[in-house]
DNA sequence: TGTACATCAGTGAACGCGCGTTCACTGATGTAC
DNA sequence: TGTACATCAGTGAACGCGCGTTCACTGATGTAC
């Protein structure tokens, strides 16, 4: 009857998530719904409800698994950047965040879709305070190596997420694109910005600390 | 049979924009509908068709209002400042920012959200244009007074919307809150990191520049 | 190795709902004369 | 000042739709013996 003549699907959680990802990059989260991600899978309206209570579940299992990949992306870019000190390195993850944004912006809108998502689910905020103290480390190193002058860490992390955040956000609603005349690839324009703030506010490894 | 008696509204374009906004106050974006609207006027749900083409068209007014509103408190803010230099006003501009963002949110939502607003709309368009002038303009001011350094414009303009963008949108998400001992007050961390930011990259009226 | 059976995943019909949009209508307004 | 009438704003019934959730069911799986 079923084309794969499967009648247990075999990992049919995954394959909704995966879903999930489908329609929002062909047709906008507004698409999403229980039934259409069965529709996608070839699975019966019905089935979703054994692996996910209701659809703000699905949603919200989805961006905890943005938030893991996010933090995935984060480290290894940290690893590969061959940075000097935490300053580059701090760098180097407002870089990845910027690059997961826009590669894989069907996660990133989820993740801060408040209204879609239950920030107070247990995993999802695991996640998401998994990927937040990678920053909030990458600072304290900052300090410890004494590059963080006279700035209040606390400050400067929200600094540095918001400046990410806001280009990754404005970047993935068109609002870049039409404000200059040379489109720029939005990694290359994040890595612009990352370094004239954190050049600016804390000095660079090369040049003497402020 | 109304409340009122009246049959003509009188000005039911407007009624209905502010009933958008109740709506997401109250309960979110996501329960804003064309009937929902209407039923909080006290008009009958095929009323709102004389006004707005769609549920699309409504949004994207409503959006367009707040680019307006945005546009209004960022010039009073620059003018009632006090401030010294492009850089202080640059600074007021980021601050008027996040305070309308956060005491307006459900504007800046609307604003930004991408697949409910007909971004190609020519007074939304214009409406937005004339917001992000008031950036330009600021950095250019900035440029003509000599306090650039090294920096390009295009790439400043783009790190201070940014930032300011990133906080609002974060703090509005319930993103800050959470991640914060101290729980300040959305304007007074806008100050903070805005004037973290020009200090850093432009210097201060009384100090010296870079 | 074989069989009974509990468990679990997926089915498909049914529910009630709110939605956007259309349309023939009616009541109010204001203008031409 | 009065009247006819065009215009326009709002009404309410109707349409077709897709949705989330529930539930009795059936088919597959894998485990105990």
């Amino acid at each position: 009857m079923k084309k794969k003549g499967v009648y247990h699907h075999g990992d049919l959680r995954s394959a909704l998530l995966e879903g999930v990802a489908q329609i929002i990059r062909e047709s906008g989260v507004s698409n999403v719904s229980l039934r259409e991600v069965a529709r996608r899978i070839g699975v019966s309206h019905g089935a979703p409800a054994h692996h996910f209570a209701s659809k703000q579940a699905l949603l919200t299992a989805f961006a905890t698994e943005g938030y893991a990949r996010l933090a995935t992306v984060a480290l290894d870019s940290v690893v590969t950047s061959g940075a000097r000190d935490a300053r580059e390195r701090l760098i180097a993850v407002g870089k990845a965040y910027v690059r997961f944004a826009t590669s894989s912006p069907e996660y990133f809108e989820v993740m801060f879709r408040s209204d879609a998502v239950d920030i107070n689910d247990p995993a999802f905020a695991a996640a998401s305070d998994a990927a937040f103290s990678l920053l909030q480390k990458t600072v304290e190193a900052i300090e410890k190596e004494g590059h963080l002058g006279k700035h209040d860490p606390e400050t400067l992390a929200i600094a540095a997420w918001s400046l990410v955040h806001g280009l990754a956000a404005l970047t993935n609603g068109g609002r870049i694109e039409a404000r200059t005349r040379s489109r720029k690839d939005p990694v290359e324009m994040a890595e612009r910005v990352t370094k004239l703030f954190v050049g600016a506010a804390l000095g660079t490894a090369k040049g003497r600390a402020r």
